[in-house]
DNA sequence: GCCCGTTATGATATTTTCTTCATATCGGCC
DNA sequence: GGCCGATATGAAGAAAATATCATAACGGGC
C-alpha cells in the first residue's frame, strides 16, 4: 500500500548531461536549502545519507556550477546551503511542471476513462 | 570528441494503475501495429521476446479493455495486432507528447546555458 | 584536546531488474 | 501428422540499483 496513486498521473524528467532530474531529486534538494544540511533532508525523506548524497551528486554533475554549497565541521557542526543556481533549478522545474500539469488534462481524463479498475493495493495473490 | 555534448531533454511518464507508459513502450506498440507481431517488434527493437511481451504486458494491465489483440498458430503462425484502443493510446500518447514539447523550450534552453560540457556518451534509454 | 554532527567515500550485502535459456501450446499448411 | 513461427511462461544467472555498515576528516565549542 501507499503505492502509487489509484488516479492516472504524468510525471516529466529533465535530461542533462547523462543524469535524470525529477521531481524526487528536486524535492531532496529543496529540503536541503530548508533545512539547511544534506543529513537532515535526507532523514526527513526517510533515506539514508548516502543515496542523498548520490541524488545530488549526480544532479550536480549536470551542471557547470554548484547548486549547493557545503561545509563540514565549524558552526553547527557543518551543512549545506542552495546556491543562486540551486534554488533557480528549483524554481524553474516547478514552473515547467505547472506548465506539463496544465497540458495533461486532457490525457488523463481519457486516462481515468478507460483504465483498469482492478484494485492497486498491494498485489500479493493470495 | 566525435560525440557532441548531449543536449538537454524532457521525457514524460504516464502513471495509470501501478504501471508506467514511456516514449519506449510506446514505440514497441506502434511496431506491433506495423509489423503484425510482437517478436518482431523485439527483434526490430533489439530487445528480445521475453522483455517485449513483459513491457506489453505491463502497459496492458492499466487498461481495462485489450490494447492488442494476439493469435498463436494459426495463418502466418500466429501474430498480434492492435485494437482501436491500442492505436487510441498511441496517437494520444504522441499529441501529449507533442503538447510537452512546444511548453519545454524554456527549460530547455535555460539547461543549455548552465549544464556541464563534460562529454557525455550517448544516451539510449529506450 | 575531546566531543559533536556533518560532509565525504569505501566496502560489502541485499534487493530488484534484466537477460538468457528452456519448454509448452497453438493451428494452418504441405 | 509433422513442420513452422508465433504466443506464453517458468526458472536460473547476470547485472544493476539500492541499502547497510564502517571509517575518516573537518572545525567550532566546551
Amino acid at each position: 500500500m501507499t503505492k502509487a496513486d489509484k488516479n492516472p498521473g504524468v510525471r516529466t524528467k529533465l535530461f542533462v548531461a547523462n543524469e535524470t532530474i525529477g521531481i524526487g531529486k528536486i524535492r531532496l534538494l529543496q529540503l536541503v536549502g530548508e533545512t539547511g544540511s544534506i543529513s537532515a533532508a535526507a532523514r526527513q525523506m526517510g533515506m539514508n545519507y548516502r543515496r542523498a548524497w548520490f541524488l545530488i551528486d549526480s544532479m550536480q554533475s549536470g551542471f557547470a556550477d554548484p547548486i549547493l554549497l557545503t561545509e563540514r565541521g565549524g558552526k553547527g557542526h557543518g551543512g549545506a546551503s542552495l546556491t543562486q543556481l540551486g534554488t533557480e533549478l528549483i524554481n524553474r522545474y516547478e514552473a515547467h511542471a505547472s506548465l506539463i500539469a496544465n497540458q495533461s488534462t486532457d490525457i488523463l481524463d481519457w486516462l481515468r476513462s478507460v483504465q483498469s479498475n482492478r484494485s492497486t493495493d498491494a498485489d500479493v495473490s493470495d
